[in-house]
DNA sequence: TTTTATTAATTGAACGTTCAATATAAAATA
DNA sequence: TATTTTATATTGAACGTTCAATTAATAAAA
């Protein structure tokens, strides 16, 4: 038989192929034999290991959505400080982008169709109640409870904006960074203005 | 069946079809023929009237940008207050919203497509730009030109991300007001930090 | 009658899925 | 060790569907 054990490989391959398709031809240009060709193999392995397209879609969003979870953990304890904890929060949201120019257009695809593909929305909404509750946590360490709360609301609403922004205008590297700053001021000024 | 002088009812009979069904199916699921169903025509005319179905999404967002760009004018002459100016830029932008709950959907459907599309990347800058002018122009009546842009830049940002967040989790018109309110305080707050 | 507005039928390209055939590494055998 | 068998990973052509665009036909207005 063939080389055992293919299947990680292959799916991770798969899942790598999407992304670059996605971000580059945008959901609707993208196709089985698209991404098949980005990963090097054939148009069938793809029902073979995810049932079919849309099994890869969401495979994919998940997998999205797991590298910003560990990138955050993987900078947090619990003796990290609150204010620290929020610029880790911050930086983590950036991060996807630096490390990959088409991460960012694949993840705004994602957020659009989830308006229309429920598996979609139900993942968006948790990745965008990590995030609030992410802050309100640290917030809580901060400010009076009633301020915390709304701060991190602001502060998620602040961070989608910037990074909304620097994607559709086609930013690059240093124009993401400045506004992964701008998000950082935000959150201090927040901290000072509501601070205990 | 023909009547004379239907080219302009038919245009805009398409481009309502269009924002229903962009904003029920997505941008992918949206075809001449859900879109001539909807409209109560059949799919030939949009070639007759857009040359095509690319014609036809590209005159619809044309058509929002202009009814934002409307929607702002109707309320401001040159003797409104500052203050006052930046907070019908905010209702503008929200405003699009609480009449018709599609055109939220299918304005996000067209700003992820704009990044594989230039027509309408073009379109989405001019539109993304004209918010941070129109914000600075109300700034700098307000603040230091220093503090002016940045302020502009940042509540364009808060908008942006209020709305997305508020479309994002399908909110109803309740949560929509609320974001409204959010992003009015915010700016509120700007010219009282850093008012001359 | 000529022109304009519209439709309905048709076309060919492109899509996702399926599946029989193939290729090949591992296991069994001798 | 060499050979055969077995199991599974992978392919890619074929299928049915759906799409945008075109076409020819039709009906009303001028």
């Amino acid at each position: 038989m063939p080389k055992v054990g293919m299947e990680p490989v292959r799916r991770q391959q798969l899942i790598d192929a999407t992304i670059a398709s996605v971000g580059e031809l945008g959901l609707q240009g993208t196709t089985i034999n698209s991404i098949s060709k980005k990963a090097g193999l054939s148009s069938g392995i793809i029902s073979h290991y995810f049932g079919g397209k849309q099994g890869l879609i969401e495979a994919t969003v998940r997998h999205l959505l797991s590298s910003l979870k560990q990138s955050l953990l993987a900078q947090v304890d619990e003796s990290t400080l609150p204010e620290q904890r929020l610029m880790y929060i911050i930086e983590a949201n950036f991060a996807l982008v630096q490390q990959r120019a088409d991460t960012t257009r694949t993840w705004l695809s994602f957020w659009a169709q989830s308006m229309h593909d429920a598996e979609l929305h139900r993942l968006q909404n948790v990745n965008s109640k990590r995030l609030t509750s992410n802050l309100a946590f640290s917030f809580k360490q901060l400010l009076p409870k009633e301020h915390a709360t709304q701060a991190a609301q602001l502060s998620a609403a602040m961070i989608d904006g910037l990074w909304l922004r620097a994607v559709l205008s086609q930013s690059n590297k240093d124009q993401f960074n400045h506004s992964e700053q701008l998000a950082k001021q935000y959150v201090k000024s927040l901290i000072q203005q509501y601070g205990a």
